[in-house]
DNA sequence: GAAGTCTTCAACCTGATGGTTGACAACGGC
DNA sequence: GCCGTTGTCAACCATCAGGTTGAAGACTTC
């Protein structure tokens, strides 16, 4: 299943929903808290966090009239692998790459 | 500048873009190599790259009157270096979090 | 139970995104 | 020099994303 990670992806593609989770990070909250800091509604920010909650980075538990919001760390998980996967094998191919062009230079030096 | 950040996050929301990644990782490839497995035109693979190539994630070289695409490894870096700092702090609050609920059950012992 | 607080749902607008087709620029092979 | 191949640009279309305002749901408090 490759959906978590697009709705991951598309989650913290943007900036202020990014800001949420560096928050979160530190600390749960609820959404008005979440909301304050911002120029929007917050029926803005219950749309980022349902966003965020969507994609499994965020749940709420129900805290009296209000809800507290808190950072799952398993889809940041999920993320890291993907990315780290590809990164390192690019990395390899980069390094690969250096080796072969220093065999190339070393070759030409033999043939001048 | 977070302006990168969210640009690499969009990019790999796609699936497509994804696919395209993985497969750079592997090797470089040229536009039409990489568009012929999908079911769409070469203009929207075209495409697909210019957003992996304005986010930093990939770059093109000429080569005769194609072009070589190939991966680039430290947009990736960025992102799990972003990542990581929230899912550790997450992933540290998650673990004080069980040892004070420990200790609540604990001292709930003690008073019983 | 009426009033107030916190959050979400619904309808709407605007701009971005992913796809299409058609034209065109650039380059190698003959 | 022309033709075929490779890739991009432009215009267009449909859908989605992020924002707004207004109304309603859920729960405390008095």
């Amino acid at each position: 299943m490759e959906e978590p990670l697009s709705k991951a992806f598309a989650a913290l593609a943007d900036p202020t929903r990014r800001d949420i989770v560096a928050r979160l990070a530190a600390a749960d909250a609820t959404v008005g808290e979440l909301a304050e800091p911002y120029a929007v509604s917050v029926q803005a920010i219950s749309k980022h966090l349902k966003v965020l909650e969507d994609a499994g980075l965020v749940s709420k538990t129900k805290v009296a009239q209000s809800r507290a919001v808190h950072l799952e760390a398993e889809v940041l998980d999920l993320m890291t692998a993907w990315i780290e996967r590809y990164r390192q094998r690019a990395e390899q191919r980069y390094q690969r790459l250096d080796a072969v062009l220093a065999q190339m230079t070393e070759e030409e030096g033999h043939a001048s």
